[in-house]
DNA sequence: CGCCCTATTGAATATAATCAACCGCCGTGG
DNA sequence: CCACGGCGGTTGATTATATTCAATAGGGCG
């Protein structure tokens, strides 16, 4: 993680292109209630490219990832850079910029991407159906739960159990959107997984060397093949590091 | 950690009392726009009671704690019980719970505490400002901000820099109640710093004992005097672990 | 007054970081 | 076409932060 991460253009590369009124994926937009036509013509974002940087003025849009997948890099304190998610094919971006008048961090394609705008702000959504604005909603709360999942396993667990994790929700999530649940291709470099990990590049590549001879997944470059999801998931529910439980406290 | 944080009744201590209507803090509520009649009557929790629990059905409403604060608990993967988060006075709970069936976590009062209900379902929402709603959008978007900051720390500093953000956040947090940002009083345990910091207890004694070594800070029990808040800002913002930066990569 | 729970302290251990070297791939350019 | 250079990835040896286990101390409450 000393070294850096696929090298950026700092250049938006927007192409308008087919409209999102014929888009397939459209039913999954803000959940089937959301049939309307709320979002805009899809744009094109190439490998490396950014949809939006850390302090860009704020468009008063959420996006919807249509193809492809995004890694999320925010600061941290001191200023270092840090990927802080992934939006793989149906899921949205700019979820925390609701408000603000800045990103508060960026989106890099991590392949070529297409993405639809889908305005927030009060004019937008005039005459629109209130459904959408509920969807919204639930789409923010849920966006809470995965960070509160993220921030829940870089509390309590260690780093083989954290890539566990990481590869079943990659996992499933490639098998919401039909393609293979045990074999599919990591977007992302070692080093950005190492960064979302809140580990080091080093310690990712002992951890593939480990579960490979445990036979848990084959990794070839980007390619992985879950051998054994049940051993993975049996991985990450195992014992945990700081400390034990809470007592009864719930 | 081994050990458990303050016991818990399990018993809803819920009493009706005065309505929001009269509540001081009303304007705070959904920030200075929602000046509608939107919360129900006070709700009291003792000590220790839980506001709800982890897997209780959700009642649809989101809470604004008018006095005092609670922890939030949630389970690891494995069953253990983590805190997740505090909720200090003008804030809200149960952001993360919408759409959902069950409670994904727990609220537990730390000391005795008010909170209104805020119901977000779509009959209760009828006749009431389209502004409420924007709010909600407003609130959740920096509840996702937070959770991200949270994980943010875990993943890239020491326990040293996670007690430092703490207490200076909860200083902020104080500063902004317009209560003294220096001196204020801990509401919860060690045990539940370190489980939300996702360190030992040990840990955490530990470390006290070193800031106060070094003038940072004063502690009686649970009386906290902050000597030199620049110092612990520039103690978040010093050098980080896990590896250096993710190059430009924003 | 004494018990229990929370907090603290100590010594040994472990997971992951750090530093450093090396390898293999890929695109570039001679 | 092949050599070069850069980057991403891997491996090794050492070190450090924080865990674990264990024992003790201090406060609050009955």
């Amino acid at each position: 993680m000393n070294d850096s991460p696929s090298p950026v253009r700092n250049v938006r590369q927007h192409t308008e292109q087919s409209n999102c009124e014929l888009c397939v994926h459209r039913p999954l937009c803000l959940g089937a209630a959301a049939t309307e036509r709320i979002a805009g013509p899809r744009i094109r974002i190439e490998r490396n490219a950014s949809l939006f940087q850390l302090g860009d003025p704020v468009d008063h849009c959420i996006y919807s990832v249509r193809s492809g997948s995004f890694k999320i890099v925010s600061a941290a304190p001191h200023g270092v850079l840090q990927v802080t998610g992934f939006a793989l094919a149906p899921e949205f971006l700019a979820l925390n910029a609701l408000g603000l008048e800045r990103q508060p961090c960026s989106a890099v394609a991590l392949e070529d991407s297409e993405v639809c705008r889908i305005s927030w702000d009060r004019q937008a959504f005039k005459g629109r159906r209130q459904l959408l604005r509920s969807g919204l909603h639930l789409l923010l709360s849920k966006e809470i739960r995965r960070e509160q999942h993220t921030a829940l396993m870089l509390r309590n667990t260690h780093a083989e159990q954290r890539l566990a994790d990481l590869l079943l929700s990659l996992s499933q999530r490639h098998a919401a959107n039909g393609y293979s649940a045990t074999r599919f291709r990591l977007p992302m470099s070692r080093c950005d997984l190492a960064s979302f990990l809140g580990v080091t590049a080093e310690c990712i590549s002992r951890l593939i060397v480990k579960f490979k001879r445990r036979q848990l997944f084959d990794l070839d470059r980007r390619d992985v093949t879950l051998l054994d999801p049940t051993a993975l998931q049996q991985l990450v529910a195992g014992q945990t590091p700081p400390g034990g439980a809470l007592a009864q406290a719930a």
